[in-house]
DNA sequence: TCCTAATTGCAACTGAGCTGCATTTAGCAC
DNA sequence: GTGCTAAATGCAGCTCAGTTGCAATTAGGA
């Protein structure tokens, strides 16, 4: 468990329960992004089944602590990875097999300053994801 | 009613029905992506109240084939576009009022061959999108 | 150990979007 | 114009991700 991430916790008044510890270790041993119900289902598998709300309620507040990063690939539920110790960076999706893996570029760092003079705002996020067909499935 | 959708539609085998033809032009006129159910809305405000899962198969079958463009802003509802006579470009909202604007740009064509090469993937498209404060929220 | 705010599990709910099916309609052949 | 048929529609009911209300439990500081 990331010292960080048990600080942050602690900062915001955030109690480590057993079932939100749980719940970070499948995180943390999650290489790619995962839904609600794969941390789910590894968990009960696991031996430390905790309800399904509970899961949601949790992602939910890491996301809120800047903890977990969401990632939304279209394809059916929202998927979140934790940031520590990760580069921002984005995702390649396969719509023939699902696959996905990690792209460690991110072309958007450079543009924000543009999108902000150009519109405005001040930007607080991207989203950048890409589908296409993996090798065994092209 | 744009001739090219027209086209698009006879040479699919599809219909021109009422429903189907006052979609179109509500699609037509937003300037903005919108979703199913303001699709829905403005249809009956017009006097052209069509089922709600008429308008969802109808933009299933446009995106289908390639004439709107959905846009997932990851706050609610899929949105759609038509893509007829607009340049592919991204979008901005606006966390705090919903606020969304065209981007009349795309960082990512120039980089679609290096993540190929990266990927070994065939890239099929992508989706970016900026969240932010507008300047009247911020 | 005691206390309390945070957290959990359960059950019921919401809301977007989809499916099955009987009825209607566009568009083509005559 | 009439008739035909595949495509499309409306309705009702469903699915599935995610949320909410609430009573019971628990972490962790005093
Ligand atoms: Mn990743
Ligand atoms: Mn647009
Ligand atoms: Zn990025
Ligand atoms: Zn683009």
């Amino acid at each position: 468990m990331v010292e960080s991430i048990l600080e942050s916790l602690k900062t915001a008044g955030k109690k480590l329960t057993k079932p939100r510890k749980a719940l970070l270790e499948i995180l943390e041993s999650s290489p790619l992004p995962i839904t609600a119900a794969e941390v789910y289902a590894r968990l009960r598998k696991g031996r430390h089944a905790i309800d399904l709300v509970t899961v949601y309620r949790n992602l939910a507040m890491l996301q809120e602590l800047g903890l977990v990063n969401p990632v939304g690939l279209h394809e059916g539920q929202m998927r979140y990875e934790v940031c520590h110790g990760r580069e921002h960076h984005h995702h390649i999706q396969c719509r023939g097999c699902g696959l996905i893996v990690d792209l460690l570029l991110c072309p958007i760092k450079k543009l924000t300053d543009l999108v902000e003079r150009q519109t405005k705002f001040a930007i607080e996020g991207h989203a950048l994801e890409f589908v296409g067909w993996c090798p065994q499935c092209r």
